[in-house]
DNA sequence: ACCTTACTGCGAACAACTTGCGTCTGAGGA
DNA sequence: TCCTCAGACGCAAGTTGTTCGCAGTAAGGT
């Protein structure tokens, strides 16, 4: 065992889920790098699990100076089409990305840009509406509400 | 009076809605050119009211052939600031406009890319629900769900 | 240890806008 | 009607966020 540095309270739990994650790329038929361990690390301990593609490079490239950005984007790219992450596309700027851990949605403030997770049951009703109505079947994730937080208000 | 070219039946209600809008933005401080007028006239023909800058700037173009398209995201970025359009943009390719005459959302599908109209009303619920639990004020435009269409199921 | 072949770094390409600049023009006023 | 001048225009160049082609590297099954 033995240290990664600057080891925090939480560490195990991290270091667990990210094995927990890997494998499952792994058993996919995905490869695991230093990299891509970087990447689900950087995802795993960002302050507001909301980051861009850039976020998530300057995280790891303060370890490993060398990993690409285009690196990121093909594991967020590996991981997304693994349903291991998500990714949120508020008009505006870079997309956002996060890990799928539970069926969660996204308030996003026009003012101030900031992300507000959701849990899904709020919106049952409104998928069973949607379905009742349309025959359309909303997405368990990826959605994003604009508005304004209360903050901005 | 009279013609334009190729009067159709609804051409009267078309050009009475166009002059409204057009006079709004004339009120507004803004000024009405040829090509604001022909980019206005395209959104109000567009087939299914949900189009992007370039399918403008291909309609516009057929009878102002010097429209650029720069002025057709200038045109519409003056009416966007004016709440005159309204801007969908589901993650990928290019963002869709429309003009926003009533309330509506949009349910995007993953698949064939098509979307859909859905009132306001359907929303009423969710919006208290997010008011009442973050504080947040969903915008009564702009959202936009993702998922899969009865078509592409 | 070996052999596939997925993954990588790098730079260049790409799509969708956005902006700087010099010219032109709509529309309120003289 | 004519002036004038900020707002709008055409054009080309620049930005931003993301993807791709290539040749080299290294996972991980056998």
């Amino acid at each position: 065992m033995a240290g990664q540095h600057h080891r925090h309270p939480h560490d195990h739990d991290v270091d667990a889920e990210l094995e927990r994650i890997l494998s499952a790329l792994r058993d996919d038929g995905g490869r695991v790098t230093t990299g891509r361990r970087a990447v689900v690390r950087a995802l795993l301990t960002a302050d507001d699990h909301h980051v861009t593609a850039e976020d998530i490079a300057a995280t790891v490239q303060r370890d490993h100076p060398d990993v690409h950005l285009s690196t990121v984007y093909r594991t967020l790219e590996a991981l997304e089409s693994r349903g291991i992450v998500g990714r949120v596309n508020l008009g505006t700027g870079s997309a956002v990305h996060h890990l799928m851990d539970h069926a969660h949605h996204h308030l996003v403030c026009d003012v101030c840009g900031s992300v507000t997770e959701v849990d899904d049951d709020a919106f049952t009703e409104l998928r069973a509406e949607m379905e009742r109505r349309y025959g359309f079947a909303m997405s368990p994730q990826h959605l994003a509400v604009a508005g304004r937080c209360a903050d901005c208000r």
